[in-house]
This record gives C-alpha cells, sequence and structure tokens, in this order.
DNA sequence: GATTTTGTGGAATAAAAATTCCAAAATACA
DNA sequence: TGTATTTTGGAATTTTTATTCCACAAAATC
C-alpha cells in the first residue's frame, strides 16, 4: 500500500488534470486531512459539500478500490511518522510470518525502528508533572534504595551507578545470596525507594514495596502499565509501555534507558541548583 | 462527552471490580488505545482476542450507548495526542533553532531526540557481516562469558539473562567479591568472552581479555571507539559510538540495548534453525 | 446546432459494522 | 449438591456506511 505522503504528492501533480468536482475534493482532502481520516463519507461529503458518490469516484481516480481503502491510508498518515514506523514493523512482520524458515536480514533495522517507537510512545506515556515529581522525590530523601529483580535488575543498577556519581546516597538490593529481604530492612522514614518492575512482575520487588510501604517510605514505581500490581503502594510512578512483537520481550529498553538517563540528568540539575543556592 | 484522560482515570479506577473478560479488555484498551480509536469493532476484537459483542458490553459498562459512540473519545485522545505531539516537536525545534546552548525543560524530549539520533547512527557503525559474526562466534561456542564492569556492567547483566533464557550456555563474570580474575580462569577452548567496554575502560576487563586471549578463547568486544583499548585482542567487534551531548554520558544507552537485543533475537533464531535441522 | 463524450448528483442497493438477544457456561451462594 | 446469579460467546438482527447505477446536465467535438 501506499503511503501518505506518496498519495499526497502525486495528488499535488494530478490537480490540474481534474475535474471542477474532483479539484474541489482534493483541495478540501489536503486541507483537511484529519476529517478524511477519522469520518465518514455522508460526513465528510457535506462538510465538503459534495455529495458522497464524488467521493467514491474521487478514491477511484487515484487508484484506490474506494473510499475505504483510500480512507485507511489518510489514517496511518494521521499518526504520522508513529505509525509510519508501525506499518514498516508490520511489514516486517508479515515477512516473518510468510517466510517463517529463511533467514532475510536487516532485522537490525527492524529493531533500530522498533526503539524509535518505543521513544516515540515515551513522550505520551510520561507526563513531565510525574517526572517532575520523582526527580524532586529522589532529591529529597536521605537515602534511595533501588530495587529490580531479573531482567528489570540492569536499569537498577545503572541508577545506582549514576546516582552515587551524582553524589547521592544509593543503595542497591541486589538481592545478593538471597538477602533482599534483610538489606530492605535498612531503609527508613526519610528514605526513598525506587522500584523497577516489568512482567512478569518478580513477588519478591512486590513485597519488598509492600513492606516498605507500611515504613513510611516514599516509593516511586517504574513499571509498563497502569495495572501493573507495583502500584499499589507507590507514591509516584513512572510508566514506559511494552509491545512485545512476535513474542519478544525487550523492545522497550531504548525508551526505558533513555527515560533513565533523564532521570539523572534533572536531579543532577535539581541537586546543583540547589547546592547553588545554598551556598549563596 | 467525556473526555478521554478522564475516560482512563475512570477505568482504571474500576479495573479490580471489573469480571475478567472485562479486565483483559480494559488492559487491551489501554495499552492500544490507537488501536482502539482506529479500528474496526470486529478488528479490534480480534486482536484482543474477545468476541465483539464483549466489546460492546466493555463500552455500555462506562455508561456509553454503544462501542461506537465510546470510539469517538478515544478518537478524541488520538486526535489531541497527535496535535500535542505535533506542537511539542515544533516548540523543540524552535528551542533548539534558538539557543544551541543551554537548553531548557522539559529536558525528556531532548534525551528522546538524543535516543533517536543515537539509534540512527547505529545503522552506520554497526555493519551486518560483523553482526553476523558475532552471532555465529556465540551459537558456536560453548559457553558464552560476559564480563564488563560499572556503566557497562547492565548490558552484560541483560545479555547474560536473555542468553540463559535462549537456552545458551552463559556465565556472568560480576566480580563479586574482587574474584574477577579468578571467575575467568574457568574459560576453556572453545568458550566465547563476550566484553563491553565503555570509557573509562576499565583495567580489570582489558587485563581479563588479554588472558583470555592467550588462551586461546574467541573474543568479542562491544565498546564505543574502532581505537578503543579493548580492540588489541578482539576477534570480532561491535561499535556503539558515543557522543556526549551537553556533557552527559550516557546517550548512546537505547542504541546499546537496542543492538543487544538484535543480537539476542538473531542469535535465538540462528539457534532455532540449527536446531531444526538437527532434528530432521 | 446536433451529437458524442464527460462529469455530476442522488436514489437504490450492497456491504460492512455495530448491536441485541438468548442459550450455555461459569461462578457464587445456600 | 442443587439453585440462583453472573458472565460469556456467537448467531440473528438492525443500523450505519459505502458503493453502484442511472438519469440528467454540461462540455467538447464535429
Amino acid at each position: 500500500m501506499e503511503n501518505f505522503d506518496q498519495l499526497q504528492k502525486r495528488m499535488r501533480l494530478e490537480y490540474p488534470d481534474l475535474s471542477p468536482r474532483l479539484q474541489h475534493l482534493l483541495s478540501f482532502a489536503i486541507s483537511h486531512p484529519q476529517e478524511m481520516a477519522l469520518e465518514t463519507i455522508s460526513e465528510i461529503a457535506q462538510k465538503a459539500q459534495a455529495p458522497p458518490s464524488s467521493l467514491v469516484r474521487f478514491a477511484k481516480h487515484f487508484g484506490f478500490q474506494g473510499f475505504s481503502s483510500m480512507q485507511k491510508v489518510f489514517r496511518s498518515g494521521l499518526v504520522s511518522s508513529i505509525s509510519n514506523y508501525r506499518q514498516r514493523t508490520r511489514d516486517l512482520e508479515k515477512r516473518l510470518a510468510e517466510n517463517q524458515k529463511g533467514i532475510t536480514p536487516p532485522y537490525l533495522d527492524y529493531f533500530i525502528e522498533g526503539g524509535i517507537e518505543s521513544l516515540n510512545n515515551l513522550r505520551q506515556s510520561v507526563n513531565e508533572s510525574d517526572l517532575k515529581k520523582v526527580v524532586e522525590l529522589l532529591a529529597e530523601s536521605k537515602t534511595v534504595y533501588l530495587v529490580a529483580q531479573r531482567r528489570s535488575f540492569p536499569v537498577a543498577f545503572y541508577l545506582h551507578y549514576a546516582l552515587s556519581h551524582l553524589g547521592k546516597p544509593a543503595q542497591l538490593l541486589d538481592s545478593l545470596g538471597g538477602m533482599l529481604s534483610e538489606q530492605g530492612k535498612v531503609m527508613k522514614e526519610g528514605d526513598a525507594l525506587f522500584a523497577v518492575s516489568f512482567p512478569p512482575y518478580a513477588p519478591e520487588v512486590l513485597n519488598l514495596v509492600k513492606e516498605a510501604s507500611l515504613e513510611n517510605i516514599k516509593i516511586i514505581g517504574l513499571t509498563d502499565s497502569p495495572l501493573s500490581p507495583l502500584l499499589n503502594h507507590t507514591n509516584v510512578h513512572l510508566e514506559v509501555h511494552e509491545k512485545d512483537r512476535f513474542g519478544f520481550r525487550g523492545l522497550s529498553f531504548p525508551a526505558l534507558y533513555c527515560l533513565a538517563l533523564c532521570l539523572v540528568f534533572e536531579l543532577g540539575r535539581l541537586m546543583d541548583h540547589q547546592n547553588g543556592s545554598q551556598s549563596k
């Protein structure tokens, strides 16, 4: 299927050769792509002051089977860059499904595109005020404890590394020797617990969070969905949505690390700022 | 009419009280808002693995007359998220153009942009044939040992996790208790050592690599530049270039993890493929 | 100015989508 | 264990939406 940009280009090119009615519809289509994408043929017909049948004719003129198939292209254009990637991804998936055996790279491109998509989604799944809250909470707390298990562990490890480098007291609860619960015992009021948990949510982490919340430790959650069990006890949380493609998890990693970096950066700025005003 | 954010909030709130089917649909709706906005009831039903009638029931539960009226709310949400997205991108471009140096909040956008840039660069810094070689080496080796320190450690940890899940024998040389050198002693010919090192290159890792190379262990390097000291002893290597923007390291993380994911994916496929042909 | 060709609108029809309804399954309760 | 209640899936129906077709009008051609 043709993509939205190509279609638009072709439309502009053919404009002069069209009949008056089709010219009129074309200019409407170009200036109201959103309506073209979302509304029904009769609603569009009404807004464009033309009968529905002309819209069908219009679509057919550009080689579509009917209005509906043209609308699909407008829809894919609506979600712009996001869905372009998605479309390309779908194509790749299709190829994979068709041709299960034959190994046909480039897979790296696929992962790069998936990564870009996940980064784009990050804009929507994280809102600035939550991010700000998290940073403030980190700045206020005496010590930041970090907990995560299995595939979520690397982020916690990185955060521990980065926080320590910023001069923020931080402890990684790494469950070394199975001592997670004991490691958690040292948290006190005034500390913060930063818990990262992605499916399958490690019960140890959930337990630790639960216990910490009873002790009035501030809890920051980083997870994949608003329905995550982690969120029952968090004071504030951030979400990085995870979509698995052909059963492969982890495509959200680029976004996850991007968010972690940003968090560290903002904390650094905030701490600088606070130190600056203290010393004056 | 209710707006999208309110609806989403209400859904999250009511989640625990819903029947299993409705919970399932709810989590689908929340994680696939775009599909909910654009596709037909039967397409959504198929993707969510539920009958169309359940979707109608779902909509009615939240007070809508039917599926269609709920979908309108999802559409309005989609439209506003798109215009938000466009607005933010425009703002970001403007700010970038105006003052190149002093960056201003929201910083998340900068990190997202930086992440996307790093992913795009990955296409150029990694060539397919090296990637293939790495994957083959991993597949051939009896056991894969992974080594990395400090901020490079999380990738090695993840790779260890993922390789183990693929059924590939893997050992993480984590330097627990300062035993890195001793941990490395168990490597034998036929094994591979996967070493990750970014500046400042940890001397322990470089030493371990050097020793391993004397023992004829195959060495795979993952580092930041063709001049990295890690490359003196590697059989094959991958590069993820690191550009620090506003004096902040780590912007290459999204690319790094993307590459790691791809590696795991390709190894998985290769192993499947080999097992498949073995059993025939 | 007559005739063919092309373009147009709208009613009729077809197709697709959404909704309703009911029987069966699952669960809760006595 | 039996009964009542809720939940569920899917076939039947209704509604909405898109498409076709045809009569008429406007242009173009001769």
